[in-house]
RNA sequence: GUGGCUAUGGUGUAGCGGUAGCACAAGAGCUUGUGGAGCUUUUAGUCUGGGUUCAACUCCCAGUAGUCACCCCA
């Protein structure tokens, strides 16, 4: 019998515990730091109508990256490549009686169908964070701001990471002054986007718009604020740069990037901007609305290479020894008694000798033993070892509720 | 979608045109109420298909998968 292949799908990965422990420690960090700006969970299903993302995130993105396929009646479906469409359609659906501003922050998988490589995979988890309702640029702050948080909670320093940000408005003028077609339009900025990739980038820009670039792009008098104000909040790794434009087309004003600054993994790790009229296709009123995403691959990766990521420890911190099994009901009880003061027990429940349970809980690395025999049951004084020091204490239970209460809370 | 590199037990690796070794991990035992060492032992492998050859894990081709880069983008 030919036997199916244990390797997860492509591009997707699975979660073991030690990955799901990262997994958990980086959701945590978002989940921490959005709820102290008093941001509210939300989420929706990964299944969409196609439609919601024609025409705006990206045409490439929806023709040739997107699992898109026809349901049993006739509906065209897509696993969501990104959030925003999502939330965009919900804020739509209820936008008469939501207590706008809304801040609102979801932590979806997303997919996308393309070729694998370093820091992108065909799913992976995405941060989004997003204000409805809010037109200036104290939206953008925030968000910023969060971001900023974010990356301090992980760990780095503001000298890990560079704060990029532009407004599409200053290119769109650009772009109306230089009398560009819509076809040059496009080329012109992906080109602008690249600029650091491409070695040759006036030689192409004399290809697309017939001469090199000689203007000096200034920024506005948005980004100068909001620079300002980032600088006066402590937050001072952020620079101008009139060459971001970031992908997606639904943007229509300020966008911002995080990128790593360190040389092994230089790259852009997160972004996000303005996008104040998406809510126009779901019939919506246009509302100013600032959103960003941060995916958990990228991030993982910048943490990983500064050793930032947290060790796993045990998931139980006690494992009763069950020495017969005729002590296994016993030891079955005064785990409960320890779980319902806060201790995480594991129980033995294999014939098996002491050093062999002994060996397993060191292997699972959980700290302390409790061994549970004829003779414990008996005097009610159980032995509780730990695993690392080998020290051996005789406690009744209500002694050892105290002790590794006392001995887990530092 | 395009290109480079790679493919040997669960993991990490060695090897040679002539019957695939090692380490770690996992299981059992030495040891019937106290682990981490040691010893014994068990399980388990040349990605798939084709070609060259007396003989292919080894050489060639294709596919598949992984990885990195490009495209695109998070």
């Amino acid at each position: 019998m030919k036997k199916i292949d244990t390797d997860a799908y492509k591009g997707v990965r699975d979660f073991y515990p030690e990955d799901m422990f990262i997994q958990d420690y980086i959701f945590s960090v978002w989940h921490s730091v959005l709820q102290s700006y008093g941001y509210e969970h939300y989420s929706s299903s990964i299944l969409e109508h196609s439609e919601i993302y024609e025409g705006k995130t990206s045409s490439e993105i929806v023709n040739e990256q997107t699992y898109t396929f026809v349901d049993r009646g006739n509906r065209r479906v897509t696993l969501r490549p990104e959030m925003t469409p999502s939330i965009t359609r919900m804020v739509a659906k209820k936008q008469k009686t939501l207590p706008f501003p809304l801040k609102w922050y979801s932590i979806p998988n997303v997919f996308r169908y393309e070729r694998p490589q370093k820091g992108r995979l065909r799913e992976h988890w995405q941060l989004n964070v997003d204000i409805f309702g809010i037109d200036s640029i104290y939206a953008e702050l925030e968000l910023i701001d969060i971001s900023y948080q974010i990356m301090h909670k992980f760990g780095l320093q503001e000298s890990d990471f560079v704060i990029k940000i532009n407004d599409r408005k200053i290119i769109e003028d650009l772009m109306i002054n230089l009398k560009l077609s819509e076809e040059q339009k496009a080329k012109f900025k992906k080109l602008l986007d690249k600029k650091d990739k491409v070695s040759d980038f006036n030689q192409k820009m004399i290809e697309v718009i017939g001469r090199p670039l000689n203007e000096t792009i200034s920024p506005n008098k948005n980004i100068q604020n909001l620079i300002e104000k980032l600088n006066s909040r402590n937050i001072r790794n952020v620079v101008f740069d009139p060459m971001l434009i970031r992908g997606f087309d639904y943007y229509t004003g300020i966008v911002f990037e995080i990128f790593d600054t360190n040389p092994q993994n230089n790259r852009s790790l997160f972004g996000g901007g303005r996008y104040n009229d998406l809510l126009d296709i779901f019939g919506g009123k246009k509302i100013g609305t600032v959103g960003f995403g941060m995916g958990d691959v990228t991030i993982r990766d910048a943490l990983e290479i500064r050793n930032l990521l947290p060790k796993k420890i045990s998931a139980a911190h006690a494992f009763v020894c069950t020495i017969n099994e005729s002590n296994y009901d016993a030891g079955t009880n005064i785990a409960n008694e320890l779980r319902a003061n806060g201790v995480d027990v594991f129980v033995n429940y294999e014939d098996k000798k002491i050093s062999d349970q002994i060996r397993k809980a060191e292997k699972k690395g959980i700290p302390y033993v409790i061994f549970v025999g004829d003779e414990e049951v008996k005097s009610g004084k159980f032995k509780i070892k730990n695993i690392i020091s080998g020290s051996e204490n005789n406690l009744s239970i209500e002694q050892m509720i105290a002790f590794l209460k006392e001995k887990l809370s530092n």
